[in-house]
DNA sequence: CTCGCACCTCAACCTTCGTTGAGGTCAAGC
DNA sequence: GCTTGACCTCAACGAAGGTTGAGGTGCGAG
């Protein structure tokens, strides 16, 4: 029993907030925009099982990249719902973010490189720059807060 | 004459829209955040010269890369006034950015490789993961929309 | 039993990065 | 001389990602 209530104790708010690094507050927002859920407890409380650290690191992590929380909760919603996800569903996730990461590092060190060999050479010759004209558009989207993935093209 | 006036000849609003792939109400808005500037003709119509191209494809990068304008428009700062700034100038300013997009693409590859080994392994200890808790935080600041950069530690 | 802390909900607010629209000016072409 | 299009200003709106605060409940310790 004592084994039982260990391995199976559900954390509340407060917990997995120290635990996760986050603040109650964003918990209680993701929950709202159904990136994680929680049961409750006879009190109306927040429960969460040992699975929701993982998906808050995956969160945070996709945070850091600057990734919208829409599309994480895309990526997040590919999880099984009724069981707790196991480490294929797992994988299957992080293979596809790993894809992700390694685009986006590509984008970054073309821009690195263009930035020293366009903007920092003194060329003039702005209209043939592939960083202000580049063949896959850097464009910046819509209006709003910026996301880092490309997109569709601006407006206009 | 004439080729004093091609070669001094600025720009309006429209054409630097057109010529840097932004929307005219953006060029408005950097203006209004000291990001660019510009004269004013006897219309009092904004009249813009050959380095507001360069500023703004710099500050395209910067945006591609998830730098708050605020970031950018201190870089910009450092570059001379009242003259056109020289290829030295531009120079320096790249070199301070290939540090930063060196630092940016490192912190990618290493989530990507924390990724697939700890969120992608199964492993169950996220106390010790270095996703969850990383020696250097990847914590998202305060309110607001998120920047990328490190920056100071959570409020809480 | 009561203090105090952690929890609950809901609404309002905040920042960043712009866009949209109303109301007005200027210059060129028919 | 009138219309058309590009420009001007200023204010309001909008999405993303939360925080803050008011008002109320739950629960363990003393």
């Amino acid at each position: 029993m004592t084994t039982e209530e260990e391995l199976f104790r559900d954390w509340s708010v407060g917990q997995v907030a120290e635990r996760s690094g986050l603040s109650v507050s964003a918990l209680h927002f993701y929950e709202r925009e159904g990136l994680i859920s929680s049961t409750r407890n006879e009190g109306n409380q927040r429960r969460f099982g040992r699975a929701i650290l993982r998906r808050l690191a995956f969160v945070r992590a996709a945070q850091a990249v600057g990734i919208p929380l829409a599309d994480v909760r895309a990526a997040l919603d590919s999880l099984p719902q009724q069981r707790t996800p196991r480490e294929d569903d797992w994988s299957v996730l992080a293979e596809g973010w790993r894809d992700l990461l390694d685009a986006r590092i590509e984008l970054l060190e073309r821009l690195r490189d263009d930035l020293t060999t366009c903007i920092g050479c003194g060329c003039l010759s702005f209209e043939r720059c592939k960083l202000v004209n580049p063949a896959d558009r850097l464009a910046v989207e819509g209006p709003g807060a910026r996301r880092l993935l490309p997109g569709s093209p601006r407006p206009e």
